[in-house]
DNA sequence: CATTTTTTTGCATTTTTTTGCTTGTTTATA
DNA sequence: TATAAACAAGCAAAAAAATGCAAAAAAATG
């Protein structure tokens, strides 16, 4: 393993757990804890991350995108990881923006080679920091609120592709209503995403669930996936299950 | 085995692992290390990879990580200042990417009300932060070395608008050549984007000035105006002024 | 075709970088 | 306070890089 990616694996560690431990690197990585340390040292220099005895922190302004006031990121860190199971290679995933989707994008493994397609600013800069997928942008004006783009120009990007999953981080679902959001202009582009994909899963948290907000996104039974932080078995699925959707 | 065949095999090594050995692309290859390295170095020279110690990275793959140290931070937000005043109430902006770009978008003052159109996922994020200015993404595939839209869609899209201004963060620019660069899709869309606006700013750092790169994006008599780090009046412009570019 | 020039390549030598190890010191914490 | 873990500094071996040089190959020239 060469000292640029050692220190890269450093940093993407550093991000994802906001900490690392020197003995924990020296055994991924297979160096001595000395080289792990004259790492931590250099990267410390450079302003990239906080060394402390024992490993390092993240520098919590490092990152462009904020993470520490993201609300329930354990929960969306676990929904991430579900999500994951979807994703194969050679796919054509379409993505929403929201936190939740972030978190899956800093996790995407690294062999994992695919083709994202996203308007949302943030996710298309994890996407792009990853060295095997192929991110297209979907351009149009950005919403200043969500940070993804939406209009005409967007949606008819969106129609004009057959993506294999649609991913979607979504703030409201109930049985009765379906998917639903409070932002007109994301709305439709939602919509477009639902309707474009082959199918589609809706990443939320719990907190969330049987929840409803003023406009319709889709109806439950054009979700093919529920991902949650909760147990696929927890009662609060059950009704949702019935309708024919998997719950992960 | 020919040299050019040895620099598109390192390439392809390069786009399937993301890193490559010297030691390794030696005995593949039957050559000495030597040749190894000097293949490496004008590859790198080119921009075609990051040359490390014992090797050499995908750009994509470096991307991921070194970025928050700028090179002449102090000069790129000095040039920033100059730019800003070629930025009126109203307009219509039509930028690219790159450090230089990203500090401008910094601080454009927040009564500016503008629209901004680009097709870099850093500019684009900085700009949606102000609350004034309109941001519309010009989508398509990102370029992972530059964090930039490039592909015939963004050609397309910048070809259909008329912006009154063009700002360029520029890697090479001399007088006889006039503005340059290395990376083939880059230099189309930046092509594009001279020849939609009305007007031209080419933003560089002195040291850029007077080099030259392998691709043409425009003459020089295409720009309007050149800014730069130092002050107008200095010897390295008087050429440059003659050819009734204006200098900031 | 002969010859000059340029490019490419490998080799020897020196220099630099990287890494693990040892030794003695500091730090965290039970 | 005791103790194990972590650290810093220096050292040495190995790997890689830079440098200069010369032979071979290729290209250009008359």
């Amino acid at each position: 393993m060469l000292k640029r990616e050692r220190q890269a694996f450093i940093l993407k560690q550093i991000n994802l757990h906001n900490r690392v431990l020197s003995s924990d690197l020296s055994t991924e990585m297979q160096v001595s804890e000395d080289t792990i340390r004259r790492d931590l040292l250099e990267l410390s220099n450079t302003d990239k991350l906080i060394k402390v005895h024992g490993g390092a922190l993240s520098k919590s302004f490092h990152s462009s995108f904020l993470r520490e006031d993201i609300y329930q990121l354990d929960a969306k860190k676990m929904i991430a990881n579900k999500a994951l199971n979807l994703i194969k290679d050679g796919m054509f995933v379409l993505t929403s923006g929201g936190t939740t989707i972030i978190e899956l994008a800093r996790i995407l493994p690294v062999e994992l080679k695919a083709t994202f397609f996203t308007g949302s600013i943030p996710a298309a800069y994890e996407y792009a920091k990853h060295p095997n997928i192929e991110v297209i942008f979907i351009g149009d004006k950005i919403s200043k609120g969500s940070q993804i783009t939406v209009g005409g120009e967007a949606i008819m990007k969106i129609n004009s592709i057959k993506p294999d999953l649609c991913l979607l981080g979504v703030n409201a679902i109930d049985l009765t209503n379906g998917v639903t959001d409070n932002d007109w202009d994301v709305v439709q582009v939602k919509k477009a995403m639902v309707e474009a994909a082959s199918k589609t899963a809706v990443l939320t948290i719990t907190e969330k669930m049987n929840t409803c907000q003023k406009l319709k996104i889709c109806e439950i039974n054009q979700v093919a996936y529920l991902i949650t932080e909760m147990d696929h078995q927890a009662d609060l699925f059950k009704a949702y299950a019935n309708t024919g959707i998997e719950i992960l």
